[in-house]
DNA sequence: CCGCAATCGGACCAAATTGGTCCTGTTCAA
DNA sequence: TTGAACAGGACCAATTTGGTCCGATTGCGG
């Protein structure tokens, strides 16, 4: 399987595009700004989104990446796909290699189990769905950056830190 | 998350350990040849069952592993985590860190779906259940290397291997 | 009660993966 | 034609994976 953070980061990207009115053409550095995601790093993962067919990218100036397809049709699972490739929990699972084990191996049952509940997960959420309900976490960085902020862990949700620095 | 090798031996490992009735001390490399595994590192992934309670290791001549409860009664996930820690799909879903983006994440609801489900599916499977339908893959093994084996798969309870041998 | 058999437990190790950076293109627009 | 922006690959450090090895420890047999 693998989520890695490269998965994590496509799907922030792909959720700061899906936030824009759709065809909107949006640069690389302000995605990662907002999501608080390395620059150069993204672009390399935005490349796979690209690949995949799930971003469209224009180069020269005024260029940037777009969505390729409404917010709405693209599942979580595509996305992962995208990044890490064909999702397998494990090596007995693989396309290629399978099972060494073959036909009595109850493991592969077990595993192909587990696997094909999270795709199900995956496969049933969308950007849009996401979209609705994130609240870009770059933006809470930008914030506490230009300081001043209090922000308040507020009894009932997030018990996060209360960064009230009044000095330079 | 991480379904690894480990992880797969430490289950095999098990299910050679349940085929025998309970109480049998087994020695490692019984186990490891019987699964096809390499016995010193059968050794530290037992090492770690044993510290999860799951077996019983005794040493000196006569020495080995039993286990240390009804194999019905020790899940997959028990085994998983005695071996690889608490699961956690991703690192948002970290019992320590925990997610950055703390209360706004979409991602953390997502992921932490797919975590359960994957978690249902392994504490609903126990070792017993997956004794029953596995057939040892060393078996296999062994009998190629021995060549001339009639591999009958014995439709009823356990699926045993039957190893005509009837020369030496 | 001595020594051998056998595991324990940790140190160590190489290869693969993760999570990036950086630099050299290419492409487009003004 | 020049600068803005992505493309794509080389490179890199840290971590994880998948092991090996060896000394310490512990029982059993004689």
């Amino acid at each position: 399987m693998q989520i890695t953070r490269a998965s994590e980061y496509a799907m922030l990207g792909l959720l700061a595009l899906a936030r824009r009115p759709m065809g909107e053409v949006v640069m690389l550095d302000v995605v990662a700004g907002e999501e608080d995601i390395p620059v150069s790093f993204l672009g390399k993962i935005f490349q796979s989104l690209a690949r995949g067919k799930l971003v469209k990218s224009s180069r020269g100036s005024g260029g940037g990446f777009m969505l390729m397809r409404a917010p709405e049709t693209i599942t979580a699972l595509e996305v992962i796909e995208a990044v890490e490739g064909p999702v397998s929990l494990t090596r007995c699972l693989d396309v290629d290699t399978g099972c060494e084990h073959a036909g009595g191996c109850a493991l592969c049952g077990l595993f192909s189990e587990a696997q094909d509940r999270i795709k199900e997960v995956f496969s049933g959420t969308t950007v849009a769905q996401l979209a609705g309900r994130h609240i870009p976490g770059g933006m809470v960085r930008q914030a506490r950056e230009r300081e001043r902020i209090v922000f308040r862990p507020q009894s009932a949700t997030a018990g996060r830190a209360v960064a009230a620095k009044s000095a330079a």
